[in-house]
RNA sequence: UGGGGUGUAGCCAAGUGGUAAGGCAUCGGCCUUUGGAGCCGACAUUCCCAGGUUCGAAUCCUGGCACCCCAGCCA
């Protein structure tokens, strides 16, 4: 996945863990994600890291479901993120696996640490419990079950497993320090009773292992080597280390590293499903959504986000990388390969008035000028024809290279136009342009000599396809979508305007036998994708993946702003 | 007021005692039948701050400051 050369902190340790041998050579990763939401451009970067460690080392990566929480997760997850994790390209082969497969012998080994004195049955609530933990700056107290004898405690946790108790009513601790200045450390919690159906294990379980203690249990017996996660962890490990230890077993190497946060967007779970839920989008997969089944139905591809989780790099500070950076990896993506096409989105009528009617030709367009074996098409050209509405004004502004009353301009792949009279109705609205063409003009003939300041795009009127094409745009208003005024939440920083509609645009004939999910690159517009829940051949839907750069834009901003 | 982390350009990020890589963004210029792409150039006398060590410090030492994480039977 990665071709640079660039070591990150992650793989410094690995070198070095390979230099002294301290896995045998070893190199084995995984994605752990829990099967309660939809994967984010987030979880695409742990992905990227991962699977890119374990391909660049020769070594192996797996996919495990960290399922440890009946109430909350679901199959239908599952299924999505196996299906994400596959369209990044995380090639975990067949090495899928669910830390609920290893309930028996976590408890196994639960039942060890109770023997060697290292793990208690208590009978304290949760009130109780964070009651008894201290605080920050103070020490914890024990639990008055602490020093149950080990036989009390196994008839204790054995009756837990067999379901005798209700929820709540004890746990499985581990024996630690109260007195701790790590919180993590203060005695935890191994073993919570959930009467609940668990969506592998249905009801076989009425207790459940808490994340501490199972986590590093499914790292190790999968026998994953380096165990990254994200920075919120790292006062975990050392419990991490703890429970590994005090077993003997195999022993990874947890790393953390900082979790990726993006410009104008919120990655968390929790907002996540605000935004759904709260209908402000139309589901996970709104291609607004920063979901990795948003990017894929927006059009991304999966080449451009492994291309920005390399580029964005990996370390240990928290950081908000700008948007910039994943609109580059799109384009220069798309660039490459995206078949051009013309398509006019906001329509206005043009009349070549000395063009022949009834004549019509057929023009030679070259399908990708950066993919000389792209080959070229055939557009269909005559004497009505639709440009951009900004294409025209009537007053031009300053620098403003287009058409205006009395100007020409090149119609791309066609030849040069002037506009001679402008047409409006009752109401001023500008209804249609009456132009002439110059035939010794034609693309592709000599036309030596004759400057024209610039070229548009343009659709045959009578050869047109009509389409709804969607305009998106960033989610929120503000990068730190957090930031906002007393009282409120994420969601006042909602844009209005990231969804614009646009119902009749006009399409060159090709683009109409478009199957869903094909890209297109619409001169001068942007990338451009045929939506794949609502295109079909013959009735297409196109959403706009990313804009092309835009320089007019920047310089019409600019004078906005004087 | 405990513990664990992190501070290098607008945003990322290399740098590991020898004189601040690279990318994105931005700004110029060239080129152009996409105001796209491409090409060329500019962009940190300085690395959170203050002292110290050293011939030499972003790198080492001391002392500050700022921000993030931790008091779920979530992960």
């Amino acid at each position: 996945m990665s071709t640079d050369t660039r070591i990150d902190f992650i793989r410094e340790i690995i070198n070095e863990d390979q230099k002294t041998s301290k896995y045998k050579g070893r190199v084995h990763t995984r994605f752990p994600p829990e099967p309660n939401g939809y994967l984010h451009i987030g979880h695409a970067k742990s992905i990227c890291l991962n699977y890119g460690i374990a391909k660049a080392y020769g070594g192996k990566f797996n996919l495990r479901f960290d399922d440890t929480n009946p109430e909350t997760e679901e199959q239908e997850y599952v299924d999505s993120i196996i299906n994400d994790v596959k369209w990044l390209g995380g090639d975990f082969e067949d090495r899928l696996f669910f830390g609920s497969d290893y309930f028996e012998q976590m408890y196994q080994w639960a039942l060890d640490l109770i023997k060697k004195g290292k793990a208690f049955v208590c009978d304290l609530n949760a009130d109780q419990i964070r009651e008894s933990r201290g605080t920050l700056t103070e020490p914890g107290k024990e639990s008055p079950f602490r020093n149950r004898t080990i036989e009390e405690n196994l008839d204790l946790f054995q009756r837990m497993r067999k379901g005798e108790f209700p929820n709540g009513s004890r746990t499985l601790r581990a024996k630690i320090d109260m007195a701790s200045r790590n919180i993590n450390l203060r005695d935890p919690v191994m073993y919570r009773i959930v009467h609940a159906h668990h969506h592998r294990q249905g009801d076989n379980w009425p207790i459940y292992p808490t994340y501490d203690w199972a986590h590093g249990l499914e790292d190790s017996i999968e026998g994953i080597t380096h165990s990254i996660c994200t920075l919120e962890f790292e006062n975990h490990r050392p419990l991490y280390d703890w429970y590994l230890d005090a077993l003997g077993v195999y022993h990874p190497q947890q790393i953390e590293f900082a979790r990726l946060n993006l410009g104008y967007t919120v990655l968390s779970k929790r907002k996540l499903l605000q935004l759904v839920e709260g209908k402000h989008v139309s589901g996970w997969d709104d291609p607004r959504m920063p979901t990795v089944v948003g990017y894929r139905r927006r059009g991304y591809t999966p080449e451009s986000i492994q291309v920005f989780c390399d580029k964005i790099g990996v370390s240990k500070k928290e950081s908000i990388i700008d948007v910039s950076m994943l609109e580059w990896s799109i384009r220069d993506d798309l660039n490459k390969r995206a078949q051009r096409a013309m398509a006019v989105l906001k329509p206005l009528k043009v009349i070549l008035t000395n063009y022949p009617e009834g004549k019509t030709e057929q023009l030679q367009a070259v399908n990708n000028p950066e993919d000389e074996n792209a080959g070229t098409r055939a557009i269909p050209f005559g004497r009505e024809l639709y440009i951009e509405q900004d294409d025209f004004r009537e007053i031009p502004p300053p620098k403003y290279f287009r058409l205006s009353p009395g100007t020409e301009v090149r119609l791309r792949y066609a030849y040069i136009i002037t506009c001679e009279k402008v047409i409006k109705d009752s109401a001023g609205n500008i209804t249609e342009l009456h132009c002439t063409y110059d035939p010794g003009t034609k693309s592709g003939s000599s036309t030596a000599g004759r400057k024209v300041k610039s070229t548009i795009h343009w659709v045959s009127a009578p050869d047109a396809v009509s389409a709804q094409v969607r305009l998106y745009d960033r989610l929120f208003l503000k990068e730190d979508p957090d930031d906002v005024d007393e009282g409120k939440d994420f969601l006042s920083n909602l844009n209005p305007n990231s969804l614009e509609v646009l119902p009749d645009c006009k399409l060159e004939p090709m683009l109409g036998n478009a199957n869903p999910g094909d890209r297109f690159q619409f001169e001068r517009m942007g990338y451009f994708c045929a939506d794949t829940k609502d295109s079909k051949p013959g009735a297409p839907v196109f959403n706009r993946i990313v804009t092309l750069k835009d320089t007019w834009a920047k310089i019409e901003q600019r004078g906005k702003e004087k």
